[in-house]
DNA sequence: CTTGACCCCGTACCATGGTACGGACCTTAT
DNA sequence: ATAAGGTCCGTACCATGGTACGGGGTCAAG
């Protein structure tokens, strides 16, 4: 029973490269759940080698994207759960709640952008006074161990 | 040798309660050498216990906001050493490498946010189909092991 | 049919950033 | 002075996301 070779031609290793990964972490992957481990190729039952195909690329891709996105692995595999299960009201949850954790993390690096922006310049500039990177604690009150 | 009372009042608590953190990560924090762990307070050498003031606040807060600016425990244990040395040139080189990092960063959250806000969008309206937030490996070509 | 590269699998280890535990000691209020 | 509660300190443990190791099997070329 022969059901489509065409697609499933690489190692673990060529899988591992398309997906911009280590092999270990293809592994790792599937122990977690996250990426399917195929039967092993061959025709004694046993032996063999796994192969792998475009669809599990493009899994390994989604991963990695969704982790990007800043899921992390264990949302990841609740998403793709819900693939199997058509879950789409749960699915949009979790988007909606990646969505704001997202709205609220890229708000705090903006913040922390310009301050640290505004505080290298400072820095830069004026030779006079502690560098402002730091004096945000640098006007302290009692300071004994400090040698001259 | 008195050298200040007034900014040296709080316990541990006090000061983590300052900090917005836990007593534990406080001590945490004085093991990597982020905080200073001063001299316990007392008559006799050896007991007593250690009493902290502003300095030591302002401190905190500023390992908790560099590390919201992403900056990780180590790199902030270098700004802290880097004001002792008022190092200024490598402070801003730290500081251009960070914002550097965070732009980076902040194009990629960003890019997954509005992916994603457009994928909750479509996946809640249209009941057509399987929902995208997962589809971009949904097209599979070859998925044996799938049980009725 | 041997060699060398690659695969398989379990298990151990790593870094980061904490959190928890437990016994001894100190401090403070009653 | 005694009990309650806080501090001190070492050590252990946790979650996350991998990475490394080692022994054995397999596969393809020469």
């Amino acid at each position: 029973m022969v059901r489509g070779q065409a697609p499933r031609a690489m190692t673990i290793a060529g899988l591992a490269k398309a997906g911009g990964v280590g092999v270990e972490t293809v592994r790792y992957y599937q122990r977690r759940g996250l990426l399917e481990t195929p039967e092993r190729a061959g025709s004694v039952g046993s032996g063999g080698v796994r192969r792998y195909g475009e669809a599990d690329v493009r899994r390994l891709q989604f991963i990695r994207t969704a982790q990007a996105a800043g899921f992390t692995l264990e949302q990841i595999s609740e998403l793709l759960a819900l693939d199997a299960t058509d879950d789409r009201p749960r699915a949009r949850e979790l988007a909606q709640e990646r969505i704001a954790e997202l709205d609220a993390r890229i708000a705090e690096l903006q913040a922390a952008r310009s301050a640290l922006a505004r505080l290298a310049h400072d820095c830069a500039e004026g030779s006079s006074g502690p560098c402002p990177i730091i004096s945000a604690f640098e006007h302290a009150s009692d300071k004994p161990a400090r040698p001259t």
